[in-house]
RNA sequence: GGAGAGAUGGCCGAGUGGCUUAAGGCGCAGGUUUGCUAAACCUGUGUAGUCGUAAGGCUACCGAGGGUUCGAAUCCCUCUCUCUCCGCCA
């Protein structure tokens, strides 16, 4: 959530800002100051029938206390209509309150100024590559057929079990699966120094309001309900990602400044409805309803974010250079940000079956959008309350890190040989082909 | 799911309709005293909104939301959570 004092003393400035991300939501900043200074003006009204009823209460106490109940009670008369008066006000201040907040929850973050300005996702400048593209003596196959051949993905009895966009892994590909989850968490715990966590899987729906996948985002949940009692639904969700509860873990709190920054990891699988996507090159593992993803965010001061944010696309693309993969970063334009981002890189690894890049990463700082929104702060030493910024970053989704690693690696027999840095956790250097 | 007990500031804890502006204690910060430390004493010490150049004022907040009342931490209703016991359960 944007800060209204920010709106309020420079309306241009953050219209001018969020037009750059091209959805009109500059459009309802003139909404927005309008029902504020509606609702400062309810206020001032309300506040000073309060102090007067808070005076006069006071009076007809001490009136009582010497037994002048006549006095009392011609004092009470009068003060009865202002009682009737203050409930209707406050009953319309909050009307006009959650009607800005309807407005406030709606508006994305502003972009960073180092942001490139762009429509789409045409227009994200390329960062950096790593490596080369692979080159093979023989065609590639794309990891449908290679799993199906090796046993790794089981597509039809996943479909079987769930409709389609779920999978069933089997075998080595289950294998595979989990020894990336393991080696990913190991690589950063230790090396990068972050703290594992493991969150539950479900959430209520103001840790995705906190995080800013509601309200816009409510079509792409899965909801939850208990058993066949609809008066449960809508309270609790599956996870998007793991950044909704591990983000969320300390909403609510006043951090001490010294606990910052803190580094959170955690393993969870993603699950997404993808609604309006069907049909949109959903054959195999590279769009699907539910899959594994290990998350990173950091809750850092205001000053650090922006370095962090370097810092984390780093961890994000060890894993990439540990497993020897191809891949690029992208930073995302104005147009093609999400909505609580203030600025993001994307890393793209490279799948030689498909020929093209997927996205396995997308690190954004959120700076205190979603602080706001989950009202976290920390005290300052010097005893003042701010919003950190909270930064989010996949270390890497799996779905597809697994579809680069096995078209990246797929060798002339069929087999699959696997990187060093993954041999400890598969125990094997090659998934045998057949 | 059933029965019972609870929820008050950073923490402990008093408070059954108005001398509560939430007592008292602990902790924390500043000060006095002091070779140093400690003790003692004094002062201060929540969150947010709003008005104000500022000093400061006002309003709200005692788990949450409603209600009664001139006035609610206190009375009534609903809900949430925690603890104890029972049942069920991976």
């Amino acid at each position: 959530m944007l800060d209204v004092k920010m709106i309020r003393d420079k309306p241009d400035l953050v219209r001018q800002r969020l037009a750059t991300r091209g959805a009109g939501d500059e459009t309802k900043i003139d909404e927005v100051l309008s029902l504020d200074e509606k609702r400062r003006s309810l206020l001032s009204e309300v506040e000073s029938l309060k102090a007067q009823r808070n005076r006069v209460s006071k009076e007809i106490g001490a009136l009582m206390g010497q037994k002048k109940v006549a006095e009392a009670e011609a004092k009470k008369t009068e003060t009865r209509q202002i009682g009737d008066k203050i409930t209707e006000l406050d009953r319309t201040v909050q009307d006009v309150e959650r009607a800005r907040d309807h407005v406030m929850l709606r508006l994305p973050n502003i972009p960073h100024s180092s942001v490139a300005v762009g429509n789409s996702a045409a227009d994200n400048p390329i960062v950096r590559h790593w490596s080369e593209q692979p080159s093979f003596a023989f065609t590639p196959k794309s990891h449908i057929e290679l799993c199906e051949k090796l046993g790794m993905i089981d597509f039809a009895r996943g479909t079987k079990l769930s409709g389609s966009g779920f999978l069933l892994y089997t075998n080595w590909g289950a294998r595979l699966e989990r020894a990336l989850i393991h080696f990913l968490l190991d690589l950063h715990t230790g090396t990068h120094r972050y703290v594992e966590v493991s969150p539950p899987f479900i959430v209520k729906s103001e840790c995705m309001v906190g995080a800013g996948q509601f309200p816009k985002s409510v079509d792409q949940a899965y909801a939850v309900q208990e058993g066949e009692d609809t008066s449960t639904l809508g309270k609790l969700y599956l996870v998007p990602t793991a950044e909704t509860p591990v983000a969320n873990i300390h909403r609510e709190e006043i951090l001490k400044e010294n606990q910052l920054p803190i580094y959170y990891c955690a393993y969870s699988p993603c699950f997404r409805a993808e609604a309006g996507a069907a049909g949109v090159g959903t054959r195999g593992m590279i769009r699907v309803h539910q899959f594994d993803k290990v998350e990173l965010i950091k809750i850092v001061q205001p000053e650090t974010g922006y370095d962090e944010l370097e810092s984390m696309v780093g961890h994000a693309e060890t894993v990439l250079q540990r497993m020897g993969l191809h891949y690029r970063v992208l930073q995302l334009c104005t147009g093609d940000m999400g909505f609580t981002s203030a600025k993001t890189y994307d890393i793209e690894v490279w799948a030689p079956g498909q020929g093209q890049y997927l996205e396995v990463s997308s690190c954004s700082n959120c700076e205190d959008f979603q602080a706001r929104r989950m009202n976290l702060r920390y005290k300052t030493e010097a005893g003042e309350n701010r919003f950190p910024h909270i930064l989010n970053g996949s270390g890497t989704a799996l779905a597809r890190l697994f579809v680069a690693l096995i078209e990246t690696f797929q060798q002339p027999d069929g087999s699959i040989a696997i990187p060093t840095a993954l041999q400890p956790y598969l125990k094997v250097d090659r998934i045998p082909a057949g």
